[in-house]
DNA sequence: GCCCCTTTGAAGTCT
DNA sequence: AGACTTCAAAGGGGC
Protein backbone atom coordinates (compact mmCIF):
# COMPACT_ATOMS: atom_id res chain seq x y z
CA UNK A 1 0.00 0.00 0.00
CA UNK A 2 1.08 3.44 -0.48
CA UNK A 3 3.04 5.31 1.91
CA UNK A 4 2.67 8.70 0.70
CA UNK A 5 3.94 11.04 2.74
CA UNK A 6 7.12 10.73 4.80
CA UNK A 7 6.49 13.07 7.03
CA UNK A 8 7.51 15.98 5.54
CA UNK A 9 4.82 17.91 6.61
CA UNK A 10 3.60 19.27 3.07
CA UNK A 11 1.42 16.64 1.79
CA UNK A 12 -1.72 18.45 1.60
CA UNK A 13 -3.72 15.55 1.72
CA UNK A 14 -5.75 14.85 4.40
CA UNK A 15 -3.73 13.10 7.06
CA UNK A 16 -6.29 10.62 7.74
CA UNK A 17 -6.42 9.51 4.64
CA UNK A 18 -2.75 9.31 4.56
CA UNK A 19 -3.33 6.88 7.41
CA UNK A 20 -6.04 4.90 6.01
CA UNK A 21 -3.21 3.98 3.28
CA UNK A 22 -1.38 3.14 5.57
CA UNK A 23 -3.91 1.13 7.86
CA UNK A 24 -4.60 -0.40 4.51
CA UNK A 25 -1.20 -2.23 4.19
CA UNK A 26 -1.23 -2.88 7.70
CA UNK A 27 -4.34 -4.33 8.08
CA UNK A 28 -3.46 -6.40 5.14
CA UNK A 29 -4.65 -9.28 7.08
CA UNK A 30 -7.42 -8.13 7.90
CA UNK A 31 -8.51 -7.53 4.68
CA UNK A 32 -7.20 -10.70 3.45
CA UNK A 33 -9.57 -12.08 6.27
CA UNK A 34 -12.33 -10.17 4.80
CA UNK A 35 -11.49 -10.27 1.49
CA UNK A 36 -13.90 -13.64 1.11
CA UNK A 37 -16.77 -12.41 2.53
CA UNK A 38 -16.28 -8.88 0.34
CA UNK A 39 -15.51 -10.70 -2.57
CA UNK A 40 -18.59 -13.08 -2.40
CA UNK A 41 -20.52 -9.79 -1.68
CA UNK A 42 -18.59 -8.51 -4.56
CA UNK A 43 -19.18 -11.23 -6.81
CA UNK A 44 -22.65 -11.30 -5.95
CA UNK A 45 -23.04 -8.05 -7.33
CA UNK A 46 -20.79 -8.36 -10.05
CA UNK A 47 -23.22 -11.41 -11.00
CA UNK A 48 -25.49 -8.97 -11.70
CA UNK A 49 -24.07 -7.28 -14.03
CA UNK A 50 -25.35 -7.35 -17.36
CA UNK A 51 -24.64 -10.44 -19.94
CA UNK A 52 -22.55 -8.63 -22.24
CA UNK A 53 -20.03 -7.71 -19.21
CA UNK A 54 -19.70 -10.91 -18.70
CA UNK A 55 -19.48 -12.29 -21.86
CA UNK A 56 -17.31 -9.72 -23.30
CA UNK A 57 -15.20 -9.18 -20.00
CA UNK A 58 -15.51 -11.98 -18.04
CA UNK A 59 -12.56 -10.84 -15.70
CA UNK A 60 -11.89 -7.15 -15.93
CA UNK A 61 -9.45 -7.09 -13.99
CA UNK A 62 -7.90 -9.24 -15.70
CA UNK A 63 -8.55 -7.23 -18.59
CA UNK A 64 -7.65 -4.72 -17.00
CA UNK A 65 -4.30 -6.30 -16.08
CA UNK A 66 -3.77 -7.60 -19.53
CA UNK A 67 -3.94 -3.56 -20.62
CA UNK A 68 -1.67 -2.48 -17.98
CA UNK A 69 0.48 -4.98 -19.42
CA UNK A 70 0.13 -3.91 -22.83
CA UNK A 71 0.49 0.13 -22.34
CA UNK A 72 2.75 0.16 -19.08
CA UNK A 73 4.93 2.96 -20.84
CA UNK A 74 3.29 5.55 -19.59
CA UNK A 75 1.96 4.45 -16.13
CA UNK A 76 5.99 3.83 -15.82
CA UNK A 77 6.87 7.02 -17.15
CA UNK A 78 4.67 8.49 -14.74
CA UNK A 79 5.88 6.23 -11.68
CA UNK A 80 9.44 7.30 -12.79
CA UNK A 81 8.26 10.82 -12.70
CA UNK A 82 6.72 10.44 -9.27
CA UNK A 83 9.92 8.81 -7.85
CA UNK A 84 11.54 12.32 -9.41
CA UNK A 85 9.30 14.09 -7.67
CA UNK A 86 9.87 12.35 -4.57
CA UNK A 87 13.39 12.61 -4.56
CA UNK A 88 12.66 16.48 -5.50
CA UNK A 89 11.22 17.19 -2.94
CA UNK A 90 12.31 15.14 -0.12
CA UNK A 91 9.97 12.50 -0.34
CA UNK A 92 6.69 13.89 -0.41
CA UNK A 93 5.69 11.11 -2.87
CA UNK A 94 6.61 7.62 -1.53
CA UNK A 95 6.94 5.89 -4.82
CA UNK A 96 2.91 4.00 -4.77
CA UNK A 97 3.50 0.16 -4.40
CA UNK A 98 0.64 -0.36 -7.74
CA UNK A 99 2.15 -1.74 -10.80
CA UNK A 100 0.83 1.08 -12.59
CA UNK A 101 -2.15 3.88 -12.64
CA UNK A 102 -5.00 2.64 -14.26
CA UNK A 103 -4.72 4.82 -17.41
CA UNK A 104 -3.53 2.46 -19.09
CA UNK A 105 -4.89 1.56 -21.98
CA UNK A 106 -3.60 4.17 -24.12
CA UNK A 107 -1.20 3.11 -26.95
CA UNK A 108 -0.01 6.49 -26.79
CA UNK A 109 -0.37 8.57 -23.60
CA UNK A 110 0.18 11.74 -25.13
CA UNK A 111 -3.01 11.65 -27.41
CA UNK A 112 -4.41 14.31 -27.89
CA UNK A 113 -7.81 15.03 -25.94
CA UNK A 114 -10.96 15.31 -28.18
CA UNK A 115 -11.67 18.75 -27.01
CA UNK A 116 -7.71 20.58 -27.71
CA UNK A 117 -6.48 18.22 -30.61
CA UNK A 118 -7.15 20.32 -33.86
CA UNK A 119 -6.61 17.21 -35.75
CA UNK A 120 -9.18 15.03 -33.89
CA UNK A 121 -12.71 16.46 -33.33
CA UNK A 122 -14.13 13.97 -32.28
CA UNK A 123 -11.45 11.65 -30.75
CA UNK A 124 -13.40 8.99 -28.43
CA UNK A 125 -14.09 9.00 -24.74
CA UNK A 126 -11.56 6.20 -24.70
CA UNK A 127 -8.69 8.33 -26.54
CA UNK A 128 -9.77 11.17 -24.62
CA UNK A 129 -9.58 9.48 -21.31
CA UNK A 130 -6.72 7.56 -22.38
CA UNK A 131 -5.05 10.81 -22.84
CA UNK A 132 -5.26 12.03 -19.81
CA UNK A 133 -2.39 12.37 -17.25
CA UNK A 134 -3.49 10.26 -13.71
CA UNK A 135 -2.97 13.35 -12.04
CA UNK A 136 -5.02 15.51 -14.17
CA UNK A 137 -8.48 14.44 -14.57
CA UNK A 138 -8.80 17.97 -13.86
CA UNK A 139 -7.45 18.52 -17.78
CA UNK A 140 -10.67 17.56 -19.49
CA UNK A 141 -12.15 20.34 -17.85
CA UNK A 142 -11.12 23.08 -20.02
CA UNK A 143 -7.90 22.43 -22.39
CA UNK A 144 -9.47 24.23 -25.22
CA UNK A 145 -8.18 27.24 -23.12
CA UNK A 146 -4.90 26.48 -23.33
CA UNK A 147 -2.88 29.22 -24.05
CA UNK A 148 0.77 28.12 -24.56
CA UNK A 149 2.06 31.61 -24.64
CA UNK A 150 0.85 33.30 -21.31
CA UNK A 151 2.29 36.37 -22.42
CA UNK A 152 2.79 38.61 -19.42
CA UNK A 153 5.01 35.46 -17.38
CA UNK A 154 8.58 36.02 -16.86
CA UNK A 155 11.04 33.55 -18.76
CA UNK A 156 13.35 31.77 -16.73
CA UNK A 157 11.25 29.54 -14.39
CA UNK A 158 12.91 26.28 -16.04
CA UNK A 159 16.47 27.37 -14.31
CA UNK A 160 15.51 26.50 -10.93
CA UNK A 161 13.75 23.07 -11.97
CA UNK A 162 16.04 22.29 -14.63
CA UNK A 163 13.64 21.78 -17.11
CA UNK A 164 14.22 22.70 -20.66
CA UNK A 165 10.96 23.83 -22.04
CA UNK A 166 10.90 24.05 -25.91
CA UNK A 167 8.99 26.20 -27.42
CA UNK A 168 6.26 24.17 -29.05
CA UNK A 169 3.35 25.02 -30.30
CA UNK A 170 1.97 21.18 -31.00
CA UNK A 171 2.47 19.29 -27.95
CA UNK A 172 0.01 21.12 -24.99
CA UNK A 173 -2.73 18.89 -27.13
CA UNK A 174 -1.12 15.92 -26.15
CA UNK A 175 -0.64 16.46 -22.70
CA UNK A 176 -3.44 18.77 -21.44
CA UNK A 177 -2.51 19.65 -17.98
CA UNK A 178 -2.33 23.25 -18.46
CA UNK A 179 1.19 24.16 -19.53
CA UNK A 180 2.16 26.22 -16.67
CA UNK A 181 0.61 24.75 -14.12
CA UNK A 182 4.30 23.66 -12.38
CA UNK A 183 4.46 27.40 -12.57
CA UNK A 184 2.76 27.93 -9.82
CA UNK A 185 3.11 24.57 -7.93
CA UNK A 186 5.00 24.26 -5.13
CA UNK A 187 8.30 21.68 -5.95
CA UNK A 188 6.53 18.95 -4.49
CA UNK A 189 3.68 18.96 -6.80
CA UNK A 190 5.29 20.52 -9.50
CA UNK A 191 5.93 16.99 -11.69
CA UNK A 192 6.13 18.12 -14.50
CA UNK A 193 9.42 19.88 -13.88
CA UNK A 194 11.12 16.26 -13.87
CA UNK A 195 12.06 15.92 -17.80
CA UNK A 196 10.49 12.78 -17.05
CA UNK A 197 8.85 12.88 -20.42
CA UNK A 198 10.52 14.20 -23.07
CA UNK A 199 7.90 15.41 -24.89
CA UNK A 200 6.31 17.21 -22.26
CA UNK A 201 9.65 19.22 -21.58
CA UNK A 202 8.08 21.10 -24.40
CA UNK A 203 4.45 20.64 -23.70
CA UNK A 204 2.99 23.74 -24.45
CA UNK A 205 5.90 25.60 -22.70
CA UNK A 206 6.40 28.11 -25.00
CA UNK A 207 8.10 30.27 -22.82
CA UNK A 208 9.39 29.16 -19.56
CA UNK A 209 8.00 29.85 -16.15
CA UNK A 210 9.75 32.03 -13.93
CA UNK A 211 10.01 30.07 -10.59
CA UNK A 212 9.64 33.70 -8.99
CA UNK A 213 6.14 33.40 -9.79
CA UNK A 214 3.93 34.27 -6.93
CA UNK A 215 2.95 30.86 -5.37
CA UNK A 216 -0.49 30.29 -5.88
CA UNK A 217 -0.96 31.01 -2.14
CA UNK A 218 -0.07 34.25 -2.20
CA UNK A 219 -3.49 34.47 -3.72
CA UNK A 220 -5.96 35.56 -1.61
CA UNK A 221 -9.41 34.03 -2.26
CA UNK A 222 -9.54 35.38 -5.79
CA UNK A 223 -12.67 36.69 -7.24
CA UNK A 224 -12.04 34.37 -10.36
CA UNK A 225 -12.77 37.13 -12.51
CA UNK A 226 -10.01 38.93 -11.26
CA UNK A 227 -7.63 36.12 -10.94
CA UNK A 228 -8.29 34.06 -14.08
CA UNK A 229 -8.06 36.28 -17.23
CA UNK A 230 -10.64 36.80 -19.95
CA UNK A 231 -9.88 33.68 -21.37
CA UNK A 232 -10.18 31.69 -17.85
CA UNK A 233 -6.40 31.66 -17.13
CA UNK A 234 -5.14 30.69 -13.86
CA UNK A 235 -3.67 34.30 -12.59
CA UNK A 236 -0.54 32.89 -13.66
CA UNK A 237 -1.58 32.31 -16.93
CA UNK A 238 -2.21 28.64 -16.14
CA UNK A 239 -5.62 27.69 -17.82
CA UNK A 240 -6.22 25.09 -15.21
CA UNK A 241 -8.41 22.51 -16.60
CA UNK A 242 -10.89 22.43 -13.28
CA UNK A 243 -11.37 26.43 -13.95
CA UNK A 244 -14.52 26.79 -16.37
CA UNK A 245 -14.56 29.84 -18.10
CA UNK A 246 -17.74 31.77 -18.77
CA UNK A 247 -17.96 30.38 -21.96
CA UNK A 248 -16.79 27.65 -23.96
CA UNK A 249 -17.89 24.63 -25.28
CA UNK A 250 -17.35 22.55 -22.26
CA UNK A 251 -20.40 24.37 -20.60
CA UNK A 252 -19.92 23.60 -17.26
CA UNK A 253 -21.77 26.48 -15.80
CA UNK A 254 -24.73 24.46 -15.88
CA UNK A 255 -26.00 27.27 -13.22
CA UNK A 256 -25.74 29.92 -15.56
CA UNK A 257 -27.09 28.62 -18.44
CA UNK A 258 -30.38 30.56 -18.20
CA UNK A 259 -32.27 27.71 -16.43
CA UNK A 260 -34.30 30.07 -14.53
CA UNK A 261 -35.49 33.42 -15.79
CA UNK A 262 -32.98 36.17 -14.90
CA UNK A 263 -33.92 38.92 -12.77
CA UNK A 264 -32.73 42.17 -13.72
CA UNK A 265 -30.20 42.06 -11.49
CA UNK A 266 -28.74 39.18 -13.26
CA UNK A 267 -28.71 41.35 -16.79
CA UNK A 268 -26.78 43.30 -15.44
CA UNK A 269 -24.42 41.21 -14.62
CA UNK A 270 -24.53 39.74 -17.76
CA UNK A 271 -22.89 42.35 -18.82
CA UNK A 272 -20.13 41.84 -16.52
CA UNK A 273 -17.55 38.95 -17.12
CA UNK A 274 -18.94 35.89 -15.78
CA UNK A 275 -16.45 34.45 -13.47
CA UNK A 276 -15.00 31.02 -14.21
CA UNK A 277 -16.41 28.43 -12.31
CA UNK A 278 -13.31 26.06 -10.80
CA UNK A 279 -14.78 22.87 -10.36
CA UNK A 280 -14.68 20.24 -7.71
CA UNK A 281 -11.64 17.42 -8.17
CA UNK A 282 -12.29 14.68 -9.04
CA UNK A 283 -13.11 11.59 -6.68
CA UNK A 284 -11.61 7.69 -7.12
CA UNK A 285 -14.90 6.71 -8.61
CA UNK A 286 -15.14 9.93 -10.70
CA UNK A 287 -11.63 9.33 -12.31
CA UNK A 288 -12.39 5.28 -12.28
CA UNK A 289 -15.80 6.23 -14.57
CA UNK A 290 -13.90 8.33 -16.21
CA UNK A 291 -11.57 5.86 -17.21
CA UNK A 292 -13.97 3.05 -17.71
CA UNK A 293 -16.66 4.86 -19.40
CA UNK A 294 -15.90 4.62 -22.90
CA UNK A 295 -14.82 0.46 -22.28
CA UNK A 296 -18.53 0.21 -20.81
CA UNK A 297 -19.91 1.85 -23.91
CA UNK A 298 -17.94 -0.49 -25.99
CA UNK A 299 -18.61 -3.67 -24.29
CA UNK A 300 -22.49 -2.91 -23.83
CA UNK A 301 -23.27 -0.75 -26.60
CA UNK A 302 -24.96 1.60 -24.24
CA UNK A 303 -24.81 4.82 -24.29
CA UNK A 304 -27.09 5.90 -21.35
CA UNK A 305 -25.00 7.95 -18.50
CA UNK A 306 -27.30 6.40 -16.17
CA UNK A 307 -27.33 3.21 -17.01
CA UNK A 308 -23.36 3.10 -17.70
CA UNK A 309 -22.80 4.34 -14.06
CA UNK A 310 -24.68 1.71 -12.68
CA UNK A 311 -22.68 -0.89 -14.81
CA UNK A 312 -19.97 1.19 -13.26
CA UNK A 313 -20.98 1.96 -10.01
CA UNK A 314 -21.08 -2.16 -9.74
CA UNK A 315 -17.86 -2.83 -11.22
CA UNK A 316 -16.47 -0.21 -8.74
CA UNK A 317 -17.54 -2.51 -6.17
CA UNK A 318 -15.95 -5.46 -7.62
CA UNK A 319 -12.35 -3.64 -7.69
CA UNK A 320 -9.93 -4.76 -5.44
CA UNK A 321 -8.98 -3.36 -2.91
CA UNK A 322 -5.25 -2.31 -4.58
CA UNK A 323 -7.48 -1.74 -7.27
CA UNK A 324 -9.74 0.57 -5.71
CA UNK A 325 -6.65 2.47 -4.17
CA UNK A 326 -5.10 3.16 -7.07
CA UNK A 327 -7.92 5.54 -7.71
CA UNK A 328 -8.17 6.56 -4.22
CA UNK A 329 -4.55 7.47 -4.76
CA UNK A 330 -5.43 9.17 -7.87
CA UNK A 331 -8.15 11.68 -6.61
CA UNK A 332 -5.48 12.32 -3.51
CA UNK A 333 -3.29 13.34 -5.57
CA UNK A 334 -6.03 14.99 -8.20
CA UNK A 335 -7.14 17.21 -4.48
CA UNK A 336 -3.51 18.00 -3.93
CA UNK A 337 -3.03 19.38 -7.12
CA UNK A 338 -6.19 21.15 -7.09
CA UNK A 339 -5.03 22.49 -4.03
CA UNK A 340 -2.03 23.55 -4.99
CA UNK A 341 -3.40 25.33 -7.99
CA UNK A 342 -6.56 27.02 -6.20
CA UNK A 343 -5.20 26.87 -2.44
CA UNK A 344 -8.25 29.19 -1.53
CA UNK A 345 -10.47 27.28 -3.40
CA UNK A 346 -13.21 25.79 -1.41
CA UNK A 347 -16.14 23.49 -2.51
CA UNK A 348 -18.40 25.75 -0.65
CA UNK A 349 -17.75 28.01 -4.15
CA UNK A 350 -19.84 25.98 -5.98
CA UNK A 351 -22.28 24.50 -3.11
CA UNK A 352 -25.97 25.72 -3.20
CA UNK A 353 -25.41 27.05 -6.85
CA UNK A 354 -28.31 24.30 -7.97
CA UNK A 355 -30.45 24.62 -4.77
CA UNK A 356 -30.49 28.38 -5.05
CA UNK A 357 -31.10 28.68 -8.19
CA UNK A 358 -34.65 26.29 -7.78
CA UNK A 359 -34.77 28.22 -4.84
CA UNK A 360 -34.85 30.77 -7.17
CA UNK A 361 -37.39 28.88 -9.85
CA UNK A 362 -39.49 27.82 -6.49
CA UNK A 363 -39.69 31.80 -5.37
CA UNK A 364 -40.78 32.40 -9.21
CA UNK A 365 -43.75 29.95 -8.96
CA UNK A 366 -44.72 30.56 -5.26
CA UNK A 367 -45.89 34.38 -6.39
CA UNK A 368 -47.78 32.70 -8.89
CA UNK A 369 -51.01 31.66 -7.17
CA UNK A 370 -51.65 28.44 -9.84
CA UNK A 371 -48.06 27.47 -9.22
CA UNK A 372 -48.14 23.52 -8.32
CA UNK A 373 -47.00 24.88 -4.43
CA UNK A 374 -50.00 27.03 -3.69
CA UNK A 375 -52.01 24.50 -5.60
CA UNK A 376 -50.55 21.71 -3.31
CA UNK A 377 -50.93 23.99 -0.78
CA UNK A 378 -54.65 24.19 -2.17
CA UNK A 379 -55.02 20.77 -1.52
CA UNK A 380 -53.41 20.18 1.67
CA UNK A 381 -50.77 18.31 0.02
CA UNK A 382 -47.41 17.64 1.11
CA UNK A 383 -45.14 19.72 -0.68
CA UNK A 384 -42.07 17.24 -0.62
CA UNK A 385 -44.18 14.31 -0.92
CA UNK A 386 -47.00 14.84 -2.85
CA UNK A 387 -47.85 16.21 -6.28
CA UNK A 388 -50.43 18.38 -7.13
CA UNK A 389 -53.73 17.04 -7.08
CA UNK A 390 -55.64 18.07 -10.10
CA UNK A 391 -53.23 16.40 -12.44
CA UNK A 392 -51.41 14.58 -10.37
CA UNK A 393 -48.11 15.66 -11.06
CA UNK A 394 -45.39 16.80 -8.29
CA UNK A 395 -43.29 19.24 -10.20
CA UNK A 396 -45.94 21.13 -12.66
CA UNK A 397 -49.75 21.38 -12.83
CA UNK A 398 -50.42 20.83 -16.11
CA UNK A 399 -53.33 22.99 -15.57
CA UNK A 400 -50.83 25.50 -14.42
CA UNK A 401 -48.96 25.17 -17.05
CA UNK A 402 -51.38 25.46 -19.48
CA UNK A 403 -51.69 29.11 -17.84
CA UNK A 404 -55.00 28.51 -16.32
CA UNK A 405 -53.65 27.92 -12.66
CA UNK A 406 -54.29 25.22 -10.60
CA UNK A 407 -58.04 24.87 -9.53
CA UNK A 408 -59.21 24.88 -6.41
CA UNK A 409 -59.72 21.16 -5.68
CA UNK A 410 -62.93 18.97 -6.16
CA UNK A 411 -63.92 15.60 -4.75
CA UNK A 412 -62.86 13.75 -8.06
CA UNK A 413 -59.63 15.21 -7.65
CA UNK A 414 -59.27 14.77 -4.26
CA UNK A 415 -60.39 11.07 -4.76
CA UNK A 416 -58.06 10.85 -7.28
CA UNK A 417 -55.41 11.34 -5.14
CA UNK A 418 -55.97 8.19 -3.04
CA UNK A 419 -56.06 6.29 -6.07
CA UNK A 420 -54.29 7.77 -8.97
CA UNK A 421 -54.62 6.93 -12.20
CA UNK A 422 -52.60 4.96 -14.03
CA UNK A 423 -49.21 7.40 -14.94
CA UNK A 424 -48.65 7.54 -18.77
CA UNK A 425 -45.48 6.07 -19.65
CA UNK A 426 -44.24 10.50 -19.52
CA UNK A 427 -46.01 10.35 -16.16
CA UNK A 428 -44.80 6.98 -14.51
CA UNK A 429 -41.56 8.63 -13.50
CA UNK A 430 -43.06 11.50 -11.78
CA UNK A 431 -45.85 9.14 -10.28
CA UNK A 432 -43.88 6.41 -9.46
CA UNK A 433 -41.59 8.35 -7.40
CA UNK A 434 -44.09 9.94 -5.39
CA UNK A 435 -46.27 6.74 -4.61
CA UNK A 436 -43.52 3.88 -4.82
CA UNK A 437 -45.42 1.90 -3.44
CA UNK A 438 -48.95 2.16 -5.29
CA UNK A 439 -49.82 -1.31 -6.40
CA UNK A 440 -51.18 0.69 -10.14
CA UNK A 441 -46.93 0.69 -10.75
CA UNK A 442 -46.07 -2.56 -9.75
CA UNK A 443 -43.73 -4.11 -10.54
CA UNK A 444 -42.07 -0.54 -10.38
CA UNK A 445 -39.53 0.10 -12.15
CA UNK A 446 -36.26 -1.02 -11.24
CA UNK A 447 -34.50 2.28 -11.77
CA UNK A 448 -37.25 4.03 -9.38
CA UNK A 449 -37.25 1.08 -6.66
CA UNK A 450 -33.76 2.02 -6.05
CA UNK A 451 -35.18 5.03 -4.34
CA UNK A 452 -37.32 2.30 -1.73
CA UNK A 453 -35.54 2.99 1.64
CA UNK A 454 -35.99 -0.82 2.72
CA UNK A 455 -32.94 -1.38 4.38
CA UNK A 456 -29.68 -0.05 5.31
CA UNK A 457 -27.12 -0.96 2.24
CA UNK A 458 -23.81 -3.17 3.49
CA UNK A 459 -21.34 -1.72 1.51
CA UNK A 460 -18.75 -5.15 0.88
CA UNK A 461 -15.50 -3.16 0.37
CA UNK A 462 -14.74 0.06 2.53
CA UNK A 463 -12.17 2.54 0.99
CA UNK A 464 -9.21 2.68 2.44
CA UNK A 465 -10.09 5.72 3.41
CA UNK A 466 -13.34 4.51 4.74
CA UNK A 467 -11.17 2.38 6.64
CA UNK A 468 -9.39 4.91 8.66
CA UNK A 469 -12.63 5.84 10.06
CA UNK A 470 -12.55 9.18 8.36
CA UNK A 471 -15.38 8.89 5.87
CA UNK A 472 -18.93 9.70 7.51
CA UNK A 473 -21.14 6.67 7.60
CA UNK A 474 -22.35 4.86 4.35
CA UNK A 475 -25.38 5.18 5.37
CA UNK A 476 -25.29 8.52 4.56
CA UNK A 477 -25.48 7.45 0.69
CA UNK A 478 -28.13 5.17 1.67
CA UNK A 479 -30.05 7.61 3.38
CA UNK A 480 -29.28 10.06 0.20
CA UNK A 481 -30.18 7.85 -2.28
CA UNK A 482 -32.09 6.19 -0.02
CA UNK A 483 -31.46 2.62 -2.13
CA UNK A 484 -33.21 -0.71 -2.14
CA UNK A 485 -31.68 -3.30 -1.03
CA UNK A 486 -33.09 -7.00 -1.64
CA UNK A 487 -32.39 -9.61 -0.09
CA UNK A 488 -29.44 -11.65 -2.08
CA UNK A 489 -28.91 -15.27 -1.30
CA UNK A 490 -29.12 -14.39 2.40
CA UNK A 491 -27.04 -11.29 1.76
CA UNK A 492 -28.37 -8.00 1.54
CA UNK A 493 -26.18 -6.04 -1.13
CA UNK A 494 -26.40 -2.07 -1.75
CA UNK A 495 -28.21 -1.18 -4.93
CA UNK A 496 -29.40 -5.02 -6.13
CA UNK A 497 -31.90 -3.29 -7.61
CA UNK A 498 -29.88 -0.67 -9.43
CA UNK A 499 -27.72 -3.84 -10.60
CA UNK A 500 -30.85 -5.15 -11.30
CA UNK A 501 -31.83 -1.91 -13.31
CA UNK A 502 -28.53 -1.38 -15.10
CA UNK A 503 -28.28 -5.45 -16.43
CA UNK A 504 -31.81 -4.82 -17.80
CA UNK A 505 -30.47 -1.77 -19.44
CA UNK A 506 -27.60 -4.14 -20.44
CA UNK A 507 -29.91 -5.95 -22.00
CA UNK A 508 -30.22 -8.88 -19.45
CA UNK A 509 -33.63 -10.59 -19.85
CA UNK A 510 -36.45 -9.50 -17.32
CA UNK A 511 -36.79 -13.71 -16.62
CA UNK A 512 -33.38 -13.36 -15.58
CA UNK A 513 -34.13 -10.53 -13.22
CA UNK A 514 -36.79 -11.65 -12.16
CA UNK A 515 -35.28 -15.22 -11.23
CA UNK A 516 -32.67 -12.91 -9.55
CA UNK A 517 -35.31 -11.46 -7.42
C1' DG B 1 -32.48 23.83 -24.07
C1' DC B 2 -32.71 22.61 -19.30
C1' DC B 3 -33.36 18.94 -16.00
C1' DC B 4 -33.31 14.19 -14.60
C1' DC B 5 -31.20 9.99 -14.11
C1' DT B 6 -27.41 7.13 -12.01
C1' DT B 7 -23.17 6.05 -9.64
C1' DT B 8 -19.47 6.99 -5.42
C1' DG B 9 -16.78 10.03 -2.81
C1' DA B 10 -15.54 14.49 -0.82
C1' DA B 11 -16.92 18.17 1.47
C1' DG B 12 -20.24 21.22 2.58
C1' DT B 13 -24.42 22.53 5.72
C1' DC B 14 -27.76 21.49 9.13
C1' DT B 15 -29.56 19.67 13.51
C1' DA C 1 -21.08 14.38 16.18
C1' DG C 2 -23.97 12.64 13.13
C1' DA C 3 -27.31 13.27 9.53
C1' DC C 4 -28.18 15.16 5.46
C1' DT C 5 -27.13 17.73 1.06
C1' DT C 6 -24.57 19.16 -2.84
C1' DC C 7 -21.40 18.63 -6.49
C1' DA C 8 -18.20 16.38 -9.41
C1' DA C 9 -18.72 13.43 -14.99
C1' DA C 10 -21.48 11.80 -18.68
C1' DG C 11 -25.01 11.85 -22.23
C1' DG C 12 -29.51 9.98 -23.54
C1' DG C 13 -34.17 10.94 -22.70
C1' DG C 14 -38.11 13.62 -21.14
C1' DC C 15 -40.53 17.68 -21.23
Amino acid sequence: MPQLSSGGGDDLGANDEMIAFKDEGEQEEKIQENAFTERDLADLKSSLVNESEINQSPNAAAVRRGQQGEHRGFPEKHREHLDGVSKQDGGMYKTPAYPGYPFLMLPDPYLPNSSVSPSSNKVSVVQQSHGMHPLTSLLPYSNEHFSPSPPHLPTDMSQKTGVHRHQSQDLSGYYSLPPGSVGQITPSMGWQSQPVYPSLSSCGFRQPYSSNLPSASSYSRFPHSLMLGPSGMHPTGIPHPAIVPPSGKQDHDQYDRGMYVKPQVEAKREKEPKKPVIKKPLNAFMLYMKEMRAKVIAECTLKESAAINQILGRRWHALTREEQAKYYELARKERQLHMQLYPTWSARDNYGKKKRRKREKQQDSNTDPGSPKKCRARFGLNQQTDWCGPCRRKKKCIRYLQGGGCPSPTSSDLSAIDSPPSPSPAHHRLYQHQRPLSPVCSPPPTSLSTRLPLSPPTHTRLPPEQSAGKRSDLHQTASKHTHTHLELSGKQTHSSTTALSAAKAAGLSLKVLTETQ
